[in-house]
DNA sequence: ATGGGCTATGTCAACGTTGTCAAACGCATT
DNA sequence: AATGCGTTTGACAACGTTGACATAGCCCAT
């Protein structure tokens, strides 16, 4: 591998000048510029990023803890974040947890000293991670939190968009409209919920407990819960559930049973999972 | 932050003795080791990797190029190479490229050199990333390719599963099985197709080609062949998709036409997608 | 007792880059 | 000619770790 030093030798200038037309500092000569680039450009030199690293003593790497479960929602996220990342000279290293209870572990075994992390739901809530994080002075950027007051927001426009998707659910002439909430108690998802409530709301629809059953934002729970749903004696139309995991377990409830949807029953979804 | 030589001055000993102990160099006294040890977590001490980097030449990073569509059928394989790397302190980065054109900018353009770079398929039979890896001296790991000869290979028994799964449907008592097949020419997976041909064979079940559609990997393409298939006069009780994003689509027209999947129509799928 | 071979520990250079400081140079002002 | 000042260039230390080598202590065979 060529060194900053075979390029000065090359160029017949000091390596500290290679350095300085690398880095764009000024006071060079313009013809020392391009002997310069010309250099490098003959050796095939790539600046040794370890070197670079240990002397600014500064990290170039930005963690994100993935659930496997996670990652059907995380992954348009996980390519912008790498676009972004690659444009500053910054790596996105994304680790892949085999569960929540691993998270902690991480925080306080993680290989290389991050220059951020960033949490995704659910793991943006888990205040003994941030706590970790923060005490080691690492910054967080926490996704679809709930809890505010740490680290870096990034806030997710549940209600909006939930009422926007029963809006379009009761526009189809929808009246019986089942939901798949989050567990409780009180979760980021919660809003989800509330949208549900205002949308019946203000299309004047009375509220039907039996129709709201609380899941747990896996696929199992959606098949249970659209079972339940479909046992009722009036059953819903449409089943509004709050994670794309539990629409598909209602979608293969569908299919088990010769379903047709969106005919018999429409199945809407959040997240966006791919 | 806390360096090997806060951590000496802690244990009392030379920076280089916790050096030896943190690399589990023979030699030391347990004492010794237990001294450091405890000055290690005193000091909350993390070694630079960026040092370890520089003075040892070498990178401890395993990239993957991956597209997005592949993750599905990828994750639980990254998720063992995670574990995998992170024992043997090595870091999984997982790259996402947004398309299969940016690869090859991506070989060259890498931020760091990684140790090595593991190519799934579709990417592991591209010749000309695999020749500029090889180029730049880095090793190359081969996940289901086709093409031999080339870097480290790791193949898939797509013969011996994929009649295994023919096996299933026929011992099932199904007569007429439909297969989407990936597209031609030439390509890694047609050894799923040769093992429905030989397990038909072996059945005693004449060959119908209007139950073999070609496909290409994708969602879109299982429903367009799926409804192709269910439009023959005599159509097929099972369906075999050659990938699991095909199997999905053939799943999506069941949905869509109320067929009870698998009492009218079973569907098997290949890469165990999550 | 002497030497050889082992274990345990330490000293120091090296890795490739950036930051600090000094020196050489050119030019304008006295 | 002497002075001062800004520009351009270079010498060298520092970053935190590992590897090569040195040293000290010990045990055993001579």
């Amino acid at each position: 591998m060529a060194t900053i030093k075979d390029v000065a030798a090359k160029a017949n200038v000091s390596f500290k000048t290679v350095s300085r037309v690398l880095n764009r500092e000024p006071h060079v000569r313009k013809e020392l510029i391009e002997r310069v680039h010309a250099a490098v450009a003959e050796v095939g030199y790539r600046p040794s990023e370890a070197a670079r690293l240990l002397v600014s003593r500064k990290s170039n790497v930005i963690a994100v803890p993935i659930l496997p479960v996670a990652i059907s929602y995380i992954s348009r996220m996980l390519i912008s974040l790498t676009k972004e990342c690659r444009s500053r000279r910054h790596y996105l290293m994304a680790e892949i947890l085999e569960s929540r209870e691993h998270l902690l572990d991480w925080t306080v075994q993680m290989p290389v000293e991050p220059h951020a992390v960033i949490l995704f739901a659910p793991f943006a809530d888990d205040m003994a991670v941030i706590d970790a994080l923060e005490r080691q002075k690492i910054p967080v950027v926490r996704i679809a939190q709930s809890l505010p007051g740490y680290g870096i927001p990034v806030t997710v426009s549940d209600y909006a968009v939930s009422k926007e998707l029963m809006q379009h659910l009761l526009g189809l002439g929808h009246r019986r409209i089942g939901l798949i909430a989050p567990p409780l108690p009180a979760n980021a998802t919660e809003e989800r919920v509330q949208a549900y409530h205002a949308a019946l709301l203000e299309a004047g629809i009375p509220y039907d407990d039996a129709l709201v059953i609380r899941g747990n934002f896996v696929f199992s729970t959606g098949v249970e819960a659209t079972r339940t749903l479909l046992a009722l004696e009036n059953p819903p139309t449409a089943i509004f559930a709050t994670c794309d995991n539990m629409a598909l377990g209602a979608l293969a409830v569908c299919v088990e049973r010769g379903i047709k949807v969106p005919d018999q029953l429409a199945i809407a979804g959040f997240d966006d999972n791919t």
